[in-house]
DNA sequence: TTTAAACTTGAAACAGTTTCTAAAAAATTT
DNA sequence: AAATTTTTTAGAAACTGTTTCAAGTTTAAA
């Protein structure tokens, strides 16, 4: 950690974390930096409209400003525009939740949703938009994975392990890291990731990765997934899920040069 | 324009606004920042994760994570878990587009929509979310001004003008400050703002100030709008839809406290 | 009232940043 | 295809904002 704006950044990110306020001694333990360089910080962020302190002496917490660029840039970025049409008619057709997300860094984000369950016994997103979600036990992070090569998947577990720091192993999680490999090697050929009382128990999923232009080799730019109560996942029920989900994947794909976002993505290489 | 902080971040807002990707040059133009220390920070950024490069050589564009932020901070909040059945219920009611906004600085920025009216002639946002919205000439805008003193109308109109610059006047937007004065002013003793013709020629709109507890006196926390085609919004219409907006607008303010991001804004003194 | 914990502020030492200059690469124009 | 212009990238010295440490305040708790 060594810049002004790492460490500006990363007060920023913790804050995203807890939007009812902070004190500056918590952040500063948590980012284990010096409270008065803390304290600094949060008042040039204050000056600049990005955090307000609750009264004096008080704690300090995000404006809205933060949250006005995110959705700003993704309006602007057309994602939105050009996904919610095919997810919501998957999850017309699936009957339960539909995502499409992103890889940003090491976890997955989902930037777009359609419920297509109506109210009774669904899985529901909740507070859980635009944050980072755990690549090797969620169906979409195993769709993502299945992409890279054993190496890569390797170096990613590496950093974040098997299961998010603190939650307990689902019933189905994969346990070692051969036992994670071994899953996304089938999800390679299935095509399609399957991940039933992986994540939570009781939740079920599959997910298949987006490719630019809809094609096989097309380079990654997401996945979708369909989520939902796992009794409601039985292998018969998936595969005839499968299609429908794939074909949503690859119209995504065809259709995802169309947003700028996207369109980033592809004017560089697969990825560093 | 001191600190590193303000420079960056001066950068990511601007940057916010063009998803496709800037030119260093292009960014060191539009901020009056040499060109050379522009390149510092993005390449910093990019080393961050914030902004990544298409092709060597080439555009800077943002990476999803600053919009998962954003998402995740208002995810967290409580706003729209708190908001959307209201306004789900004001739309289905009125059959428009109904909307939360907030003030961020100097503009409205909404966080929450439904849309009421059925496919067909109606107002749609858009690409709008996260946009700040022009004070002055909105119906929301018009609503919070309406809940402050003429000084701090004024002061507030000084920084932003009239209209958001570059953009035409429609046929009913407040030519002078005398005319925007006497419209704020009817707004008050009305309880919200009616803007017909005002905003984008051709839409109509009313807002009422949400305020906490529901009561007249409460704080300001925001405000509600209503909008559709301009010929949808007659003042009988209005006068119609009045109790409901009101209405919705109370129950927000008394259902806020609950969501953190609102109950942040209680907790301290009005606004500088 | 005393004690503890947290926020705030000041000043000197330090380190990252700015600015200027210039080279390398890419895009345009001739 | 060569020449010109624009743009990106990089290095180094001067500078300015930042860090750190310590002390003063304020608030909350005992």
């Amino acid at each position: 950690m060594s810049s002004v704006l790492e460490k500006s950044l990363a007060i920023l990110e913790l804050m995203v974390e807890h939007p009812e306020g902070m004190q500056v001694s918590t952040l500063a333990r948590k980012l284990d930096m010096p409270v008065s360089g803390v304290h600094r910080t949060l008042r040039e962020l204050a000056r600049l409209g990005y955090v307000r302190q609750e009264r004096d002496q008080g704690d300090y917490a995000l404006t809205i400003r933060l949250a006005a660029m995110g959705l700003g840039f993704l309006g602007r970025s057309g994602v939105t525009d050009i996904a919610q049409p095919i997810l919501d008619r998957l999850a017309q057709a699936s009957g339960e939740l539909v995502r499409l997300s992103v890889l940003d860094g090491r976890g997955l984000v989902w930037v777009a949703v359609a419920q297509g369950a109506t109210v009774g016994l669904r899985y529901d997103p909740g507070r859980e938009q635009g944050v980072r979600v755990h690549p090797a036990s969620s169906a979409g992070g195993q769709a993502l994975l299945s992409t890279m090569t054993d190496d890569e998947v390797l170096a990613l577990v590496g950093e974040t392990g098997l299961r998010p720091e603190g939650m307990a192993k689902a019933s189905a999680t994969p346990a070692t890291i051969a036992d994670l490999l071994k899953v996304i090697a089938e999800t390679r050929t299935r095509g399609y990731s399957v991940a039933v009382n992986t994540y939570i128990e009781g939740m079920g999923a599959m997910a298949a990765p987006v490719r630019a232009g809809g094609v096989a080799d097309g380079q990654v730019l997401g996945c979708l997934s369909i989520a939902g109560p796992a009794v409601r996942f039985p292998k018969a029920r998936m595969e005839e899920l499968a299609p429908s989900l794939l074909d949503a994947a690859a119209e995504l794909g065809a259709a995802a040069p169309a947003s700028h976002f996207f369109a980033g993505l592809l004017r560089q290489p697969p990825t560093p």
